[in-house]
DNA sequence: GTATCCTTCGATACAGCGTATCGCCTTGCG
DNA sequence: CGCAAGGCGATACGCTGTATCGAAGGATAC
């Protein structure tokens, strides 16, 4: 049975008053603070004053944490704006944008099926939104904008941490990895990927992201306009 | 102690062969029978009849031996035919048939910068094969289909673990989640996004991830072609 | 008012994890 | 032949997710 069709335990005279929201938003703040690796039951646990086994009154299992902490972010993501473009471009924007506000999604996104209420809701909203549309091609729409926008954030945010681990604040993705990837096409086994990338202009996450995303939006367009 | 139950020296002057191609095929072989949470240092250790420390020596740490793991498979990587469309297509498609093969890439996939030599030479490969593609667009090109090819693996992986999960062999995956999300469209709260589950027809996995693939190429084509 | 049941809490325990430490044994060298 | 050096791997530490179960306490029956 999934967590969101099983009833909270009651609200019993506890010595700590408990809820699934409360444990969540422990778990986010965790998250948000430290990436997921601070995220373990004990430390939710701590973090409410409580010992550990009394979360699996709310939770059978860790995963479960996890599914929820996704399914509350997706809360904050809806699209906005007239016409299935700008519904789209502002659906994979807010998911980016959530992205960004909380890091450790980009290790859960896609990992797993997103059945949550606040998913639907999101889901609910954008097909709302994108009721001109003929309705066979709705969800493969959908289904194509998220894929893009699942590989697109832990791409980035993958860089982004990685940059972070060098140390360097340096903006140039070069100047990270400049030294490791200068040796290896010293080699001069990687001839036209090192003079792609020596003398190719190169875009910031931001650029990157919306060029991508320009592509799949002309793409669907010559589907939708026909 | 009694010379009797004290073990015999080690007679071996090299106990056992090591080195890092053996480690990573061993967890390989592992992940590949039970999925990335068979992979243990102890355990892929124990599977190369060693002790675990014995694998600092090639790795300093997990995270290492994982991204010795994808830059593996990469290596299974690379995109054929003729021309920028078929090119890029291809690479998505033999992109995703090396996780099919190895689902728990699903998991990794993105999640950290590829720099391994194997994933170097499949870019190599990639950008070779572009060669009529003007310079500057090659790398936001490749970047496209690759956040694209990550986020639609993730989702179709994570689907078909949970169908794996229920138990059902059926192919619908209305049959699987069917119950709990008609009760949940039930409530009424959903009415478009119930509309469209219940009305739109029903993609295959197949389908759905060459359908977003079409979308991207045709976008592509509309800034390559001018 | 008291006794009994039933729930639920949380201390304890267990198996497994990644990896730091360090003693011992093997090996190469003088 | 004796010694220094180096690497192997046993042991250990702190942490994880979660199963078990004794104890406590509120609810119910008489």
């Amino acid at each position: 049975m999934l967590v969101w069709e099983r009833p909270e335990p009651s609200n019993r005279p506890a010595p700590a008053p408990l809820s699934r929201k409360r444990i969540v938003r422990a778990a986010i703040r965790l998250a948000d603070a430290d990436g997921l690796d601070a995220v373990s039951l004990r430390k939710v646990a701590a973090a409410l004053d409580v010992g550990p086994m009394r979360l699996y009154g709310y939770l059978a299992t860790k995963d479960e944490l996890l599914d929820l902490m996704v399914d509350a972010v997706y809360a904050e993501i809806r699209p906005a704006g007239d016409g299935w473009r700008e519904v789209l471009r502002s659906l994979a924007e807010t998911t980016r944008l959530a992205v960004h506000r909380h890091e450790w999604l980009a290790d859960l996104i896609g990992g797993r099926p997103q059945l949550g209420p606040n998913a639907l809701a999101r889901g609910e909203a954008v097909v709302a939104a994108l009721h001109g549309v003929e309705v066979d091609v709705v969800m493969p729409l959908v289904s194509a904008i998220d894929a893009y926008v699942i590989g697109a954030v832990r791409r980035e945010i993958a860089e982004r941490r990685a940059e972070r681990a060098t140390g360097m604040d340096q903006r140039q993705w070069q100047a990270a990895f400049g030294p490791y990837l200068e040796r290896t096409f010293a080699t001069g086994r990687f001839p036209a990927l090192s003079t792609v990338v020596r003398d190719a202009a190169h875009l910031d996450a931001d650029q990157t992201f919306r060029a991508g995303l320009g592509y799949l939006l002309d793409g669907i367009e010559v589907h939708i306009a026909r």
